[in-house]
DNA sequence: CAACTGCCAACTGTCAACAGTTTTATTGAC
DNA sequence: GTCAATAAAACTGTTGACAGTTGGCAGTTG
């Protein structure tokens, strides 16, 4: 047996697809064409029927009868909405990592904690934060949770979600460092082996990442008015 | 245009097998061969696939290749991390409802609570409660989060996994009576319209029903060992 | 010049057939 | 009688082709 990737045509287009949604190399709201990607694949419309389908079960992508599958498009409203469920989820995740984390997964979360205070400052604390950083301490504490069903949720699911929605980075300045000092919050309840305290350390900083979020929208929303208005 | 009913052969496939599974008339692990679903939906194996590839996506049906598809079969650790998932989603539920629902919303739900105590009364508190009064209640709640992807992840994907797991009836008997009093005492605390109480009672009530079924659980667990020592 | 009608190309939905793998049944040996 | 090996049956993965629908384009008409 050499063949050590028996996965099927399906599972690859599955991966490729979702990757290049998820990367934005394929915009939210484009419409898929079944046949122009088989032909970039390199496979039938078979195996890429079955892979979309996934996605769809996944939300990922919507299909309209006779018109094809699009990317799923996200309204800054589904944004928000995911948010709150993000808090709810993401605080039962660090509720549970507070009672199981061991010491030195402790430790790993100050190591990577520390690692991004350098590159936050490097950057001022605009893009590179939110790009990777962020997103890494959030999936380890998912993972420390110790709830498998969770944590795939989070990390599988809910995550690919958001990374349809590609705010631009501008959004964001400031709250790069604000949003550090939460994260130190939140290692030092988990530290403490108090789950109420770390469920509402989490809770509050997603919190505030939101209502950060909302106020951005709005700006952006006035913004995209006045610029409305003088062209008209 | 007449044709209202404009649904793909795959969509109804796609549905059919969803309410087949969890019915239960396709059982949990259950292999599906993909040539009888086609015989017997009357349908080819191409939209059979794609429907599958659906449910693969929502979680209800996992796939192995070259043996097929199989209905997923949830240990009782996977159901007990489900409930963690409900506690933080339907608390959230819960706070928003508190923060958004109408006096004539939280007569509807009383309404509704009055209904299921009869039915409680009537059956001594065994099947009917669970089964339909106990679902309709967490639906209502959902719903009135006013929080549309919240609401369709717990209405749509998690209650469809949860249902896979069949609990035998007896598991539960005495919870319906304490259900309902907690059931209650959600009411109570949307009334007062304070987040907080809100979701904190509606967490407590789901806390009790996982610590109910793990007791059940063990119980159960219990009870095969013996079996399982009587047979050797 | 605008709007409507009819046609055409492109695409999606569906199917039947082929290739490779797994499972089962049969056969033979010990 | 049991076990192993081989062959056949059944099933999944994949493909290419066909039918029905959609959207756009050209031509025509008011």
């Amino acid at each position: 047996m050499e063949k050590l990737v028996s996965t099927t045509l399906a599972d690859r287009a599955f991966d490729m697809l979702e990757a290049a949604i998820v990367s934005g190399e394929l915009a939210a709201g484009e419409r898929l064409s079944e046949a122009m990607l088989a032909r970039r694949f390199g496979i039938s419309r078979g195996p890429l029927r079955e892979a979309i389908g996934r996605l769809e079960g996944k939300k990922l992508v919507e299909r309209t009868t006779h018109i094809g599958p699009r990317v799923t498009s996200l309204a800054p409203e589904d944004l928000l909405e995911l948010f709150y469920i993000r808090e709810a989820l993401e605080g039962m995740a660090c509720r549970l990592a507070a009672e199981k984390l061991s010491a030195a997964g402790i430790l790993e979360l100050e190591a990577l904690l520390a690692e991004q205070a350098k590159a936050a400052d490097v950057n001022a604390g605009v893009g590179y934060f939110q790009a990777h950083g962020d997103h890494d301490f959030h999936f380890r504490i998912a993972e420390a949770s110790g709830n498998r069903k969770l944590t795939n949720l989070l990390c599988g699911d809910l995550y690919s979600l958001l990374r349809l929605y590609r705010y631009r980075s501008s959004l964001r300045v400031g709250r790069a460092k604000t949003a550090l000092n939460e994260h130190r919050a939140i290692i030092k309840a988990l530290r403490s082996r108090n789950g109420d305290k770390a469920e509402e350390a989490m809770r509050a900083h997603i919190r505030n990442s939101r209502t950060s979020i909302e106020k951005a929208l709005r700006e952006a929303a006035v913004d995209a008015k006045e610029l409305d208005g003088a062209v008209k």
